[in-house]
DNA sequence: AACAATGGCAACCGCACCAAT
DNA sequence: AATTGGTGCGGTTGCCATTGT
Protein backbone atom coordinates (compact mmCIF):
# COMPACT_ATOMS: atom_id res chain seq x y z
CA UNK A 1 0.00 0.00 0.00
CA UNK A 2 1.11 3.81 -0.98
CA UNK A 3 1.52 6.01 1.80
CA UNK A 4 -0.88 8.76 1.58
CA UNK A 5 0.44 11.87 -0.74
CA UNK A 6 0.26 14.19 2.65
CA UNK A 7 0.96 12.77 5.89
CA UNK A 8 2.09 15.77 6.75
CA UNK A 9 0.41 16.87 10.18
CA UNK A 10 0.71 20.47 9.56
CA UNK A 11 -1.51 20.58 6.31
CA UNK A 12 -4.74 22.80 6.50
CA UNK A 13 -7.64 20.77 5.62
CA UNK A 14 -11.40 21.91 5.21
CA UNK A 15 -12.97 24.94 3.61
CA UNK A 16 -10.53 27.49 1.45
CA UNK A 17 -10.06 30.41 2.44
CA UNK A 18 -10.07 33.81 0.01
CA UNK A 19 -6.35 34.47 0.59
CA UNK A 20 -5.90 30.68 0.25
CA UNK A 21 -7.87 30.78 -3.43
CA UNK A 22 -5.77 34.18 -4.49
CA UNK A 23 -2.54 32.35 -3.79
CA UNK A 24 -3.68 29.40 -6.43
CA UNK A 25 -4.78 31.54 -8.95
CA UNK A 26 -2.14 33.56 -9.09
CA UNK A 27 0.49 30.80 -8.90
CA UNK A 28 -1.33 28.97 -11.93
CA UNK A 29 -1.69 32.26 -13.60
CA UNK A 30 2.43 32.69 -13.63
CA UNK A 31 3.16 29.28 -13.90
CA UNK A 32 0.06 27.35 -15.68
CA UNK A 33 -1.43 24.15 -14.48
CA UNK A 34 0.42 20.92 -13.15
CA UNK A 35 2.89 20.14 -10.75
CA UNK A 36 0.70 20.03 -7.94
CA UNK A 37 3.06 17.98 -5.42
CA UNK A 38 5.08 20.65 -5.54
CA UNK A 39 2.84 23.57 -6.06
CA UNK A 40 2.00 24.90 -2.14
CA UNK A 41 5.49 25.16 -1.26
CA UNK A 42 6.18 27.20 -4.35
CA UNK A 43 2.91 28.85 -4.20
CA UNK A 44 3.12 29.28 -0.14
CA UNK A 45 -0.05 27.29 0.38
CA UNK A 46 -0.03 24.76 3.45
CA UNK A 47 -2.23 22.45 1.62
CA UNK A 48 -1.81 19.27 -0.31
CA UNK A 49 -1.28 19.47 -4.43
CA UNK A 50 -4.33 17.26 -4.50
CA UNK A 51 -6.23 19.92 -2.57
CA UNK A 52 -4.72 22.63 -4.64
CA UNK A 53 -5.83 20.40 -7.71
CA UNK A 54 -9.32 19.71 -7.03
CA UNK A 55 -9.84 23.07 -5.30
CA UNK A 56 -8.43 24.44 -9.21
CA UNK A 57 -10.32 22.32 -11.12
CA UNK A 58 -13.77 22.50 -9.30
CA UNK A 59 -14.15 26.18 -8.17
CA UNK A 60 -11.58 28.37 -9.65
CA UNK A 61 -10.94 27.21 -13.17
CA UNK A 62 -11.95 31.01 -15.09
CA UNK A 63 -14.06 28.51 -17.76
CA UNK A 64 -16.46 27.19 -15.05
CA UNK A 65 -20.07 28.31 -15.64
CA UNK A 66 -21.58 28.72 -12.22
CA UNK A 67 -25.03 27.92 -11.77
CA UNK A 68 -27.88 25.77 -12.14
CA UNK A 69 -27.91 23.28 -14.65
CA UNK A 70 -30.34 24.01 -17.95
CA UNK A 71 -32.85 21.54 -19.58
CA UNK A 72 -30.53 20.49 -22.47
CA UNK A 73 -27.48 20.31 -20.13
CA UNK A 74 -30.22 18.08 -17.62
CA UNK A 75 -30.85 15.90 -21.02
CA UNK A 76 -27.28 15.42 -21.71
CA UNK A 77 -26.30 13.99 -18.04
CA UNK A 78 -28.99 11.70 -18.49
CA UNK A 79 -27.85 10.12 -21.61
CA UNK A 80 -24.13 9.90 -20.95
CA UNK A 81 -25.04 8.42 -17.66
CA UNK A 82 -27.39 5.81 -19.52
CA UNK A 83 -24.17 4.77 -22.24
CA UNK A 84 -21.26 5.43 -19.49
CA UNK A 85 -22.30 5.11 -16.28
CA UNK A 86 -20.59 6.77 -13.42
CA UNK A 87 -18.00 8.06 -15.74
CA UNK A 88 -18.29 11.50 -14.32
CA UNK A 89 -15.16 12.84 -15.83
CA UNK A 90 -16.52 11.64 -19.20
CA UNK A 91 -19.51 13.09 -19.23
CA UNK A 92 -18.39 16.14 -17.65
CA UNK A 93 -16.08 16.41 -20.66
CA UNK A 94 -19.49 16.32 -22.98
CA UNK A 95 -20.36 19.36 -20.71
CA UNK A 96 -18.23 22.60 -21.47
CA UNK A 97 -17.63 24.60 -17.98
CA UNK A 98 -18.80 21.91 -15.47
CA UNK A 99 -16.67 19.56 -13.87
CA UNK A 100 -17.13 15.96 -12.86
CA UNK A 101 -17.86 16.55 -9.42
CA UNK A 102 -20.45 19.35 -10.27
CA UNK A 103 -21.60 16.23 -12.59
CA UNK A 104 -21.95 14.01 -9.60
CA UNK A 105 -23.56 15.70 -6.68
CA UNK A 106 -26.00 17.37 -9.55
CA UNK A 107 -26.73 13.85 -10.33
CA UNK A 108 -26.64 12.58 -6.91
CA UNK A 109 -29.09 15.18 -5.55
CA UNK A 110 -31.20 15.84 -8.43
CA UNK A 111 -31.77 13.71 -11.40
CA UNK A 112 -31.71 10.32 -9.36
CA UNK A 113 -34.56 11.42 -7.45
CA UNK A 114 -36.54 12.48 -10.12
CA UNK A 115 -35.75 8.98 -11.95
CA UNK A 116 -39.19 7.22 -12.05
CA UNK A 117 -38.73 3.60 -10.71
CA UNK A 118 -37.88 1.45 -13.26
CA UNK A 119 -36.39 -1.44 -14.50
CA UNK A 120 -32.88 -1.70 -12.90
CA UNK A 121 -32.02 -4.04 -15.80
CA UNK A 122 -31.78 -0.65 -17.80
CA UNK A 123 -29.29 0.87 -15.85
CA UNK A 124 -25.58 0.74 -16.80
CA UNK A 125 -23.02 -0.89 -14.11
CA UNK A 126 -21.48 1.40 -11.80
CA UNK A 127 -17.88 0.64 -12.35
CA UNK A 128 -15.88 -0.21 -15.36
CA UNK A 129 -15.01 -3.41 -14.31
CA UNK A 130 -18.27 -4.94 -14.10
CA UNK A 131 -20.00 -7.05 -17.00
CA UNK A 132 -18.87 -4.45 -19.89
CA UNK A 133 -15.29 -3.19 -18.63
CA UNK A 134 -12.66 -2.70 -20.50
CA UNK A 135 -9.62 -5.41 -20.40
CA UNK A 136 -7.04 -5.34 -17.89
CA UNK A 137 -8.68 -2.16 -16.50
CA UNK A 138 -8.01 0.16 -18.10
CA UNK A 139 -11.15 2.28 -17.90
CA UNK A 140 -10.24 5.40 -18.71
CA UNK A 141 -7.92 4.71 -21.67
CA UNK A 142 -10.87 2.11 -23.05
CA UNK A 143 -13.32 4.79 -22.60
CA UNK A 144 -11.45 7.82 -24.33
CA UNK A 145 -11.31 5.34 -27.23
CA UNK A 146 -14.87 4.85 -27.42
CA UNK A 147 -15.46 8.90 -26.89
CA UNK A 148 -15.85 9.74 -30.67
CA UNK A 149 -18.37 6.89 -31.05
CA UNK A 150 -20.35 8.45 -28.12
CA UNK A 151 -20.53 11.95 -29.29
CA UNK A 152 -21.25 11.49 -32.38
CA UNK A 153 -24.66 9.32 -30.94
CA UNK A 154 -24.91 12.20 -28.24
CA UNK A 155 -24.50 14.95 -31.08
CA UNK A 156 -27.58 13.08 -33.06
CA UNK A 157 -30.16 12.46 -30.05
CA UNK A 158 -29.50 15.99 -28.65
CA UNK A 159 -30.72 17.56 -31.64
CA UNK A 160 -33.34 15.74 -32.51
CA UNK A 161 -34.59 15.95 -28.39
CA UNK A 162 -34.23 19.73 -28.62
CA UNK A 163 -36.96 19.74 -31.38
CA UNK A 164 -38.70 17.30 -29.35
CA UNK A 165 -38.37 18.36 -26.01
CA UNK A 166 -40.76 21.79 -26.83
CA UNK A 167 -44.03 18.87 -26.51
CA UNK A 168 -43.02 17.60 -23.22
CA UNK A 169 -44.18 19.06 -19.98
CA UNK A 170 -43.06 17.42 -16.96
CA UNK A 171 -39.83 16.91 -15.88
CA UNK A 172 -40.29 13.20 -15.32
CA UNK A 173 -41.49 12.47 -18.17
CA UNK A 174 -38.74 14.75 -20.41
CA UNK A 175 -36.24 12.07 -18.36
CA UNK A 176 -38.00 8.99 -19.08
CA UNK A 177 -38.48 9.39 -22.27
CA UNK A 178 -34.74 10.39 -22.47
CA UNK A 179 -33.98 6.98 -20.58
CA UNK A 180 -35.74 5.04 -23.27
CA UNK A 181 -35.76 6.93 -26.23
CA UNK A 182 -37.10 4.84 -29.10
CA UNK A 183 -34.08 4.72 -31.49
CA UNK A 184 -30.99 5.25 -28.72
CA UNK A 185 -28.91 2.46 -29.30
CA UNK A 186 -27.76 1.12 -25.91
CA UNK A 187 -25.85 -1.49 -27.05
CA UNK A 188 -23.55 0.96 -28.77
CA UNK A 189 -20.89 0.19 -26.32
CA UNK A 190 -21.05 -3.29 -26.47
CA UNK A 191 -20.95 -3.53 -29.94
CA UNK A 192 -17.85 -1.22 -30.10
CA UNK A 193 -15.92 -3.25 -27.96
CA UNK A 194 -16.66 -6.41 -29.83
CA UNK A 195 -15.62 -4.60 -33.12
CA UNK A 196 -12.54 -2.78 -31.84
CA UNK A 197 -10.50 -6.09 -29.66
C1' DA B 1 -39.00 30.42 18.57
C1' DA B 2 -36.53 26.22 19.04
C1' DC B 3 -35.26 21.99 17.52
C1' DA B 4 -34.88 18.12 14.22
C1' DA B 5 -34.67 16.40 9.66
C1' DT B 6 -33.29 16.87 5.05
C1' DG B 7 -30.80 18.46 0.95
C1' DG B 8 -26.98 20.43 -1.60
C1' DC B 9 -22.37 21.24 -2.21
C1' DA B 10 -17.36 21.45 -1.31
C1' DA B 11 -13.74 18.81 0.00
C1' DC B 12 -11.33 14.58 1.39
C1' DC B 13 -9.83 9.76 0.82
C1' DG B 14 -8.29 5.70 -1.32
C1' DC B 15 -7.40 3.40 -5.46
C1' DA B 16 -5.75 2.95 -10.16
C1' DC B 17 -3.33 4.48 -14.21
C1' DC B 18 0.67 6.26 -16.55
C1' DA B 19 5.22 7.91 -17.50
C1' DA B 20 9.84 8.23 -16.03
C1' DT B 21 13.71 5.93 -14.25
C1' DA C 1 10.72 -5.80 -15.82
C1' DA C 2 10.06 -3.54 -11.56
C1' DT C 3 9.64 0.54 -8.93
C1' DT C 4 8.23 5.13 -7.91
C1' DG C 5 6.08 9.64 -8.07
C1' DG C 6 2.55 12.38 -10.06
C1' DT C 7 -1.97 12.68 -11.45
C1' DG C 8 -6.91 11.63 -12.24
C1' DC C 9 -11.16 9.46 -10.90
C1' DG C 10 -15.14 7.93 -8.24
C1' DG C 11 -17.09 7.24 -3.72
C1' DT C 12 -17.90 9.16 0.60
C1' DT C 13 -18.08 12.45 4.29
C1' DG C 14 -18.96 16.71 6.71
C1' DC C 15 -20.66 21.25 6.95
C1' DC C 16 -24.09 24.58 6.32
C1' DA C 17 -28.52 26.33 4.75
C1' DT C 18 -33.24 25.39 4.32
C1' DT C 19 -37.54 23.29 5.48
C1' DG C 20 -40.72 20.97 8.47
C1' DT C 21 -42.69 20.07 13.08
Amino acid sequence: MRKPCCEKTEMTKGAWSKQEDQKLIDYIQKHGEGCWNSLPKVAGLRRCGKSCRLRWINYLRPDLKRGSFGEDEEDLIVRLHTLLGNRWSLIAGRLPGRTDNEVKNYWNSHLKKKLPIMDTTLLPPNKPHASNHAPNGKHVKYFNDIDDDVDEVIDDEVSTDSVNTGNVNSNTDRISSCLAPPDLNLDLTLSIMSSTS
